[in-house]
DNA sequence: CTGTTAGCGCTTTCAT
DNA sequence: ATGAAAGCGCTAACAG
C-alpha cells in the first residue's frame, strides 16, 4: 500500500515545478515540449487520481448551467429529476455554480417552442434537456452545436443530436418488462387494456412510443394471442377522462389486466377503487407519490422506476466533471428498471445513491 | 442564495476565532461557558454545513478499522460487500485509514470462533462485522462494548448486541417477496420446492430462518393451499447435492416452481438445465455471477439482490463520519429488495450509486 | 482558555 | 515558459 502521489511527487519526479505539472494537466498552455514530455513521461508510470474536492476547492471562476424540462409538479417524475440534479450541485458545495432552470408545457408543443427559441440565446457554459418534442429539442441542440455549448440529455436520448451524453431508461425494454409483468399476471389469452395519452399538436412523447413497441413486441412474440385495447385519455381536459374510462370498462367489463405507459397509472387505480372494480391487475409506470401510495393500497400491482433522481443526478455530476475537470464522458447511459411490489417499495430510497 | 457560511464566518459573528470555533464544533474542551455558548448561539441561527472532504484534508491522525465477514469468493456475494467498502475508502481519500480484513467460514462455526477470538484482542478504532452465527457474534460484540469500540453490522443485525448501526436487507420481507414471486409463476395449489443448506455445527444463519418464516406467512396467508416441500444441500460437502437433487425431482418430477433462500440458486439452476428439465420456475437470491447467468440464460425467473455493494460502501462510510466527523447515526437501515429478471439486469450496476 | 500560524493538495497569480 | 507564493476551508500545534 504506497502513498497517495500527488502533483508535488510528479513535480519532483519529472523535474520541474508544481505549476508546470498542473499545466500540463489541464492542457493549458506556456509549457515547453521538453516539460511536457518530462511530465507526460511520468504520469504514464503513477497512477495519479487527482483529488477533486481539494481541486474544487480552489477553482476560481464560475460556471453557469441552463437545465430545461417540463414542468415540475410535486411528488412526480420530473421534480425527482430536478432533486437529482441539486443533489449533484451539493456534492461539489464548493463550486461557484449559477443554476437557471426553464420548464415548458410537455403536453404543449408551442410552449415548448417558445421556451427553446429563449434557451438558444442565453448566455451559458452547459446546458442540461429533458426533451419531449423532436424536432423542437432538435433544432435547439443545432443552436448549441453552433455556438459550442455542450449538452446532456436526462429521461431520454432524441435521435439526430449530438449530445455530451444522455442519462435515460431503455425505453423499449422498459414496454418489454411491463408486458412481460402483466401477462404473467393475467390468464392466458385474455385482454390487455393500455392507456394512451393525448396531446396538443397531436405528437406523442419518442419514449412512450418506444415503450409502445417494447410492449407490442414482447406480445406478439407469445404463444398466447393477448388481445390488445387502447384506452383513450388525456392529461390537458382531464374532464373527459371519467368518461372514457367508464366507457372502457363497460364494454371490457372483463378486463383481467391494464397497462399504463406514462406516469398517471393512479388515475385509473383510483377509478377502478372507485367504482369497485378489484379484480383488474395493474402495471404502471414512475415511482410518483400517487401511484406510490395506490401500489401501497394494493391497487397497482407492479410498479417501474426509471430512477430519476438518479438521471438528474448524474446528467449534472457528468456535466461538471466534464466542464471543469474535463474528465472523460460515456455517452450513452441506461439506468436501472427497478421493479416495485407492496413487499419492497418501504425499502426504496429515491436518494439510495445520492443522500450522504 | 446566499453565501456558503465558513467556520471563518460564524468565528466572526460569534466574536472569537476559528480555532475556538472548531474546538466548539467538535467538542474538543478548553472552551469557556461564554465562548461556548456564543457560538452555539450562532450555529442555531446559521445553516453551517462543513465541508468533509476539505475537513479530512487537514486531519492528522490515522484511523484503523477492522472488517470480519464470512470468506470472500470472486462473483459471490461478500465480494460485492467489501467492494462497496473499499469504495467508501476511495470517496474519502485523503483520509488516513488502515484497514485490516479478517474472514471465517460461514459453515463452520469454529472457523468463526477462531477468528472472532482473534479479533477481540486486536487493536482497532472500530470494527465491521459480517455476522453469521448468533452467539459467536454476541460474544465478540461484548467485548468490543468494553473496549468502547464502535462497531458496525453488514448483511443482518444480530439481536441481543448492541452496534452502532446496522446496513441489511429486511430478510422477513425478503421470504415475503419471494413467495410472492413464486406464487404469480405457478399455478395455484401446486408444490414448492425450497432449498435448505446444512452448516457446521448444524445453525442455520439467522438471515435464512426469518426468509424462511417471511416465505411460510405469506403462503400460509393465502386462499390457495400449496405445499412447500425441502431440498436438502450441503455447500461443504457438495458431492452428494447431485443425489440429493435428483432423488427429489425424481420424487416430484410435477412440481412446478422452486424458491432459493441462499445465494445458491445456480446450483438448481444448472441441475435442471443439465436435466433438460425445463419447465420449473425459479425465484432465487442474490446477484452473484452465477446467478446472473443462470438469469440471463433464462433459468432462474427473477432473482431478488439485497444491494450488497451498497451495504458495505453506507457501512464503511457511516463509521468513517461518525469516528471522524462525529455524525449522528441511524441504527437501523433496511437497503432495498432489488427484483431482476432477463428485461432489467442489463441496466443494473452494482456500483451505480457508488461509483463516480 | 484562546488567538495565531502552518499546512493538507490544488489552482492561480505574479515575478522572473 | 517557469518556479515561487498565496489562498481555498479546515484542523492541529503552538504561544501566550
Amino acid at each position: 500500500m504506497q502513498k497517495k502521489i500527488r502533483i508535488k511527487d510528479i513535480a519532483r519526479l519529472a523535474g520541474v515545478s508544481a505549476g508546470t505539472v498542473d499545466r500540463v494537466l489541464h492542457n493549458r498552455g506556456n509549457v515547453s515540449p521538453k516539460a511536457r514530455q518530462a511530465v507526460e513521461a511520468v504520469l504514464k508510470e503513477v497512477d495519479y487520481k487527482p483529488n477533486i474536492h481539494v481541486s474544487a476547492l480552489s477553482l476560481k471562476r464560475t460556471y453557469k448551467i441552463v437545465i430545461t424540462t417540463p414542468n415540475i409538479s410535486p411528488g412526480e417524475y420530473w421534480e425527482s429529476i430536478h432533486h437529482g440534479i441539486r443533489h449533484a450541485k451539493e456534492a461539489y458545495a464548493n463550486l461557484k455554480l449559477t443554476i437557471e432552470v426553464l420548464t415548458y408545457n410537455q403536453y404543449d408543443i408551442f410552449s415548448c417552442m417558445k421556451v427553446f427559441r429563449q434557451i438558444a440565446e442565453m448566455e451559458m457554459d452547459a446546458l442540461i434537456i429533458g426533451p419531449t418534442f423532436h424536432n423542437e429539442t432538435n433544432a435547439l441542440c443545432e443552436k448549441m452545436d453552433e455556438r459550442n455549448i455542450p449538452y446532456i440529455f436526462v429521461d431520454s436520448n432524441n435521435e439526430g443530436a449530438c449530445p455530451l451524453a444522455f442519462f435515460s431508461s431503455d425505453h423499449y425494454m422498459c414496454g418489454t418488462l411491463m408486458a412481460k409483468l402483466i401477462t404473467s399476471l393475467i390468464p392466458a389469452n385474455s385482454k390487455i387494456g393500455i392507456l394512451q395519452a393525448v396531446r396538443v399538436g397531436n405528437q406523442s412523447a419518442n419514449s412512450t412510443i418506444l415503450r409502445k413497441r417494447g410492449f407490442m413486441d414482447y406480445i406478439s412474440k407469445q404463444e398466447r394471442a393477448y388481445q390488445v385495447l387502447r384506452i383513450p385519455f388525456s392529461v390537458e381536459e382531464p374532464e373527459n377522462n371519467e368518461t372514457y374510462l367508464s366507457r372502457f370498462f363497460t364494454d371490457h367489463h372483463d378486463i383481467p389486466g391494464v397497462v399504463v405507459m406514462n406516469s398517471r397509472g393512479n388515475y385509473v387505480a383510483s377509478y377502478l377503487d372507485n367504482n369497485h372494480i378489484h379484480d383488474v391487475k395493474m402495471v404502471c409506470l414512475d415511482l410518483t407519490a400517487p401511484n406510490v401510495e395506490a401500489l401501497k393500497k394494493g391497487q397497482i400491482d407492479f410498479l417501474i422506476g426509471q430512477e430519476p433522481e438518479y438521471q438528474g443526478f448524474r446528467a449534472m455530476k457528468t456535466m461538471l466533471e466534464y466542464l471543469i475537470f474535463k474528465k472523460p464522458v460515456n455517452r450513452e447511459n441506461y439506468v436501472q428498471l427497478d421493479i416495485l411490489t407492496l413487499e419492497n417499495i418501504g425499502f426504496y430510497k429515491r436518494f439510495n445513491n445520492i443522500l450522504s
